[in-house]
Order: C-alpha cells, then sequence, then structure tokens
DNA sequence: TTGAAAGCGCTAACAA
DNA sequence: TTGTTAGCGCTTTCAA
C-alpha cells in the first residue's frame, strides 16, 4: 500500500507515448508555429490526461530567467508593509512572475543572508526595502545584474530605482495643519529608527515650523524606542508614548510618526483629565484603520501603500525589460492628511 | 560604456583557473571527504575570489528539490496573517529553505492559480490558508507528492497535517466570562464568511450559553459583511458594526468575531450615550496592539500567531523528513482570553 | 513539419 | 584524490 507519488510527468512521457520526439512535444506545448495541428492536439491532450505540467527549473535554467522576483521586507506586521506586501504579490503575479520573500527584522546581517539568497536563487530582479545601514551587499546584486527597486527608503549611493512615500510633506502637512489651527508650541514625538523615512518627517516638522514663523528648538523633537528586530511585532509601541507623556509640560499640539504613538498619548492624556482636542491637538501618522474609530477620531497621514507597491513592480519590470543603463528614477508619492475630531477645534480652526 | 554584468561565475570558471575538474570543484566547494586539503583550499580561494554564487536552479534540478517551501495566504493585511508570515519566513529561512508567497485574497481562482504556480515551482511542500470553498486543486498537489500543512482552517477531506487555533474554546470563554459578570442577553457578532473559524466561534458561543443555563434563539447570532476578496485591505470593517448597532435593541453584553466590529460598536455606543461596559459589555477577538489602549480598553481572545506559523513549519519539515504516509496531525493551540475593562463592572464581577 | 544533437550548471556514479 | 561520463528536464540550433 506504500504506493507513494509517481514521479512528475516530462515530455519525454508524452512524447513516448504519442511516438514523437521531446523537441515536438515542446514545441507543440509551447505553442510555437512549427507544428501541425494534429500534433498539437494530440499532444496537448496526452499532457492533458498525465496531468503534466512544466518543470519551471529546467525551463529556467535553459532560459536563464526563473521568472522569479524577491521581495525583501523589513517587517510583515507593520500595516503598511503588509499591503504593500498584498500589491506586490498581486502585480507580480500578474505579470506571470513568481514572488521570494524575505524577511529582515532592521538586522543587516539578515539583510546580507537575504543577498546572498536572492543571487543563489537567480531572481530576475528584487524590491528591496532596505535597512539602510549598510550597502556594500545591495552593490553586489547589483553588480551581478540584478535589477533593484529600493521601496520606501532610499540607498542613494546604488543609483537604483526608488519609490517611496514623500514622508516629509506629509509631516510638513500636519504640522502646518496644526500651526493653522492655533498652535504655537507644537513638539514632534518619533521613533528612534535610524532610517530616513523618520529624517524626512523631522525635516517637514522643521520647515512647516520654519514657514510657520515658530522656533524649533531641539528639545521639541523627542523620540522614543521602537522594537527593532521582531517582526512579530509592531515596531511601536503605544505603551512609549504613554509613558513618554506621563510627566510631560504639555505643549499646544504633538505630531506623532505613528498612529500607535498617538494612541498612547490619547490614553494618557485622558488619564491627566486633559481633553483632545480642546487642550491639546494630536496628529497621527499611517492612517491605520481603527484612526477614525477612536472615541477621538484621529486626525492622520493616509500612506499610499498599494501604489507605492505596484509602482515599484513596474519600475522593475520596466528596467528588467528596457536598458538596464537608463538612468535611475526616483518617485516619492504624495500622502494625504485626513483631518479628524483630534485636530478639528472649533475655538481654534 | 556599455558593459552590462558579465555573466555570473560558474563552477568550470574556477576549474578552468586552477586546472581542475568541474566535478573537483564541485567537491571541494560541497565539503566532501574526497578531496585533499589544498586543493580545497585553492578551490575555494579562488571561489571567493571572482565572487561565485552557486547555481541554485542548477543545483536543484539535479537534487531533485528546490530548498523551496510555499506559502500561500488569503490577505497578509490581516494582522494575524502578518505575524504569521513572519513567524512562517523566519522559521522556513533558519532551515535553509526558501519560501515562495501566494495570496488567494480568499479566491478560489485564485487559489487554483496558486496551485499551478506550485506545482511548476516544485515547491518541496507548502504551508497553507485554504479558502476552503472547493479542494480539488489540493488534492492534485497532495498526491504530485507535495506534502501540504493547513493552517487556521483545516480541509478534512485530504488527511494532511493541520495546524490552528482553536477558536471555539476562545469563543467559549468570552462567552462564559460575560455570562459569569451577569449577562443574561447576549448577542454574536460575526464575519460572513464561509469558514470553520467563524462556524467554530459560533459553536463555541452556543456551547457557553448552554453550559450557562441560556437558551439561543437564531436571532442571536448575526453577521455582518467582511471586505473579501481584497487583500489590500482588512476584512472586517469596523463600518459595519457600528450600522448595525444604530438601531439594534440592546443585549447586555456582545460576543464579537473581531476586535474591529467591537470597534466600531464601542463608538456607536457611546454616540448612543451608553457606556461600556455599565450598559453593555464587549468582548473582541484577536487581541490587536490597540486593544489595551483604546478608552474603553477592550477585552479579547489572543491568538497565538508566532506559535501556529512554527508549528506549521515545524510539521512541514517533519513529513518532509519522515515517512510521507504517516497519520496526519491536527493541533489546535489554545488562545487566550485578556480581560480589560470592556467587560468588567465592578457591579456585575 | 519533425528529429537529432547540444547544452544550461550542477551532482553522482564510476573509473583511473 | 581526481577525472570521466552521464543525466536532471527543458529549449534552441540545425538537418532531414
Amino acid at each position: 500500500m506504500t504506493e507513494g507519488p509517481r514521479p512528475r510527468p516530462t515530455l519525454r512521457d508524452i512524447a513516448t507515448a504519442l511516438g514523437l520526439s521531446v523537441n515536438t512535444v515542446s514545441r507543440a506545448l509551447g505553442d510555437k508555429d512549427s507544428v501541425s495541428a494534429s500534433t498539437r492536439a494530440a499532444v496537448q491532450a496526452e499532457a492533458a490526461r498525465i496531468g503534466y505540467v512544466p518543470n519551471t527549473l529546467a525551463r529556467s535554467l535553459v532560459l536563464g530567467s526563473a521568472m522569479t522576483l524577491g521581495l525583501v521586507i523589513t517587517n510583515p506586521s507593520n500595516p503598511f508593509y503588509a499591503q504593500l506586501i498584498s500589491s506586490i504579490e498581486l502585480r507580480v503575479r500578474a505579470q506571470g512572475y513568481s514572488l521570494l520573500l524575505l524577511v529582515t527584522d532592521e538586522s543587516v546581517e539578515n539583510e546580507q543572508r537575504a543577498t546572498e539568497a536572492l543571487l543563489r536563487s537567480a531572481v530576475d530582479g528584487a524590491v528591496v526595502v532596505p535597512v539602510q545601514a549598510e550597502w556594500d551587499h545591495w552593490r553586489r546584486v547589483r553588480d551581478s545584474g540584478i535589477p533593484l527597486v529600493f521601496v520606501n527608503r532610499d540607498v542613494p549611493e546604488l543609483d537604483c530605482d526608488m519609490v517611496g512615500v514623500d514622508y516629509e510633506r506629509g509631516s510638513y502637512e500636519a504640522t502646518s495643519h496644526l500651526i493653522a489651527g492655533g498652535a504655537r508650541r507644537l513638539l514632534l514625538l518619533e521613533e528612534d529608527l535610524p532610517i530616513t523615512t523618520t529624517a524626512d518627517r523631522i525635516t517637514g516638522f522643521r520647515r512647516a515650523m520654519a514657514d510657520g514663523g515658530l522656533e524649533v528648538s531641539d528639545d521639541l523633537i523627542r523620540t522614543v524606542p521602537t522594537r527593532r528586530y521582531d517582526s512579530l511585532a509592531l515596531p511601536w509601541q503605544p505603551e512609549e508614548a504613554y509613558r513618554f507623556a506621563q510627566s510631560l509640560a504639555l505643549p499646544d499640539a504633538i505630531v506623532t510618526g505613528n498612529d500607535y504613538f498617538a494612541l498612547g498619548l490619547l490614553r494618557i492624556l485622558a488619564e491627566r483629565g486633559l481633553q483632545v482636542p480642546r487642550d491639546l491637538a494630536i496628529t497621527g501618522y499611517g492612517d491605520h484603520p481603527y484612526a477614525a474609530y477612536l472615541q477621538t477620531p484621529l486626525t492622520s497621514v493616509r500612506l499610499p501603500a498599494a501604489e507605492v507597491g505596484t509602482t515599484a513592480v513596474d519600475l522593475l519590470l520596466q528596467r528588467l525589460k528596457r536598458d538596464a543603463n537608463e538612468r535611475p528614477r526616483k518617485t516619492l508619492i504624495r500622502p494625504e492628511l485626513v483631518v479628524r475630531a483630534s485636530t478639528r477645534t472649533p475655538a481654534r480652526l
């Protein structure tokens, strides 16, 4: 009874069954011209009968392309990246490619191993959210002829295509919105990751403050720890923001780098008997699905995740089809400020 | 200047450079015994010098295994699945395998295409969250010798390994907890997906009601639409629960099948001037990161996502190594009820 | 229109 | 210890 699965049918099985050569069978199934209609029909019938499935491995070895793209991402539990994964997978599949997933947990070491895997697997290209601490390993991938598209964070040293969100703009708009509402003493609460997204948001905050005629002393830009190196968890913990604001001398408004920080703030402020936005206005970042449904609905910056993902794949496939030496294209997609009650003070606005 | 990347170095490049045969080089790099120390050293040095990376495609073709596992999942934007992806990827990578990701969006058609892709790619096995509407295509995969582990939802017809969450138990505990707190008229708000997880939660609700000596009329079990077929979004929308409860004759307590439903309920109840848990107790399901930080912290059922993912991979790898004909193993991991303010009425408990 | 031959890069027999 | 030979399943010359 231990039958075991019979080996996969191959072209040769079809060929011998039909008294043809392997070659003819290959062409018949490959929709080449040089096969008679009757032969093609017979081949296709036999293929269907025995359940023939082409062996991608063998095919790829000959053709030199595995029709596979890599996706290197830091943390799928980050909802923005989850959406990114979905949109990328969808697009990749639609174009007939497979997707190899590699998670780095914001660790350079993992990322280096990921590049090894990409090289070994001979992917045709890769979409990468880089850790940004080092990039020699990416240079090696690129130099071996595998085009890269960086997503959300750039590595300018490598001259690769890049798609991201205009984080600076989002932060600028949130900050300007608060200033327009009457806030004068604003505080920025950011994550402590050494990545450009955070830096861009800080720049946006500074620029908006300057444009509003407000000074930015360093103590107005504060960071709280994030949970790095653990893709099983969200990077941001409401707890940290909560603790942070426990003993804070309160400003007019707080701009946060993430909705989860805003969540922690809303909680501690309620406990301290303060009302949002009457006593203090708050903006989030990311517009997570819960933002609209909080007791105090949260003003937040909505990120165009799907658009970023789709664009990334398109850039990559274009790069594969066209000249690899064309100038790299950098695209920033603009996020959208969604205004809700947490900043809507009738008195101020 | 259009230099283009030179072709990847192969074993032959090393062999000719060193005046050896390809075979010897292969063995030297493969850590086989039958190579002299000096030869091995020379080969390794040359390999490092030219940046040799083994071609997995060719290797897999010979060995008959691509050292790749498939992960077929419905929706990465579901936070439970996001964690599942992370834990699975981590484990898979730790065991030296690669991970092919396929997203189905709860669509049978996508799932069928996914099985085609798995067969073509000749994965060694696959971890699958099945859509559960049909399974002939899975039978085909299994019969072709690719072991499957179903996750979160079973397909009992196929006798495959399975790991999941004991959803019934979670629902039972949430319901019992509410009854113990004094609730007598309880309502269950569920998603409308035709999957076993939903059915199991309903069963748990019914059982707890019966054990509490309460009757369950059909109008106590209600469903709201979920957003199927769109992995770019969460399946559950607070909006639906919100609408649902707009004109509801209110019970003592509502058990929800998801935290997002609870979120919508909390909002509409506040708008209707009702207090949670004084007027009405609520439980969520999933224990999303925001649950603890809502204005009324939400009692919820925490799901052991990482444990489920890790177990799934382990079962799959065991199945690959041992006898494929061993009896399938079904494991349900117990979730944990996390009690918070939304059900903690001093008066009642 | 079909078939024979060669080869993608690698590993596993076997022989030297 | 090393090299020769063969072959994984497929596609692409080139002849017939």
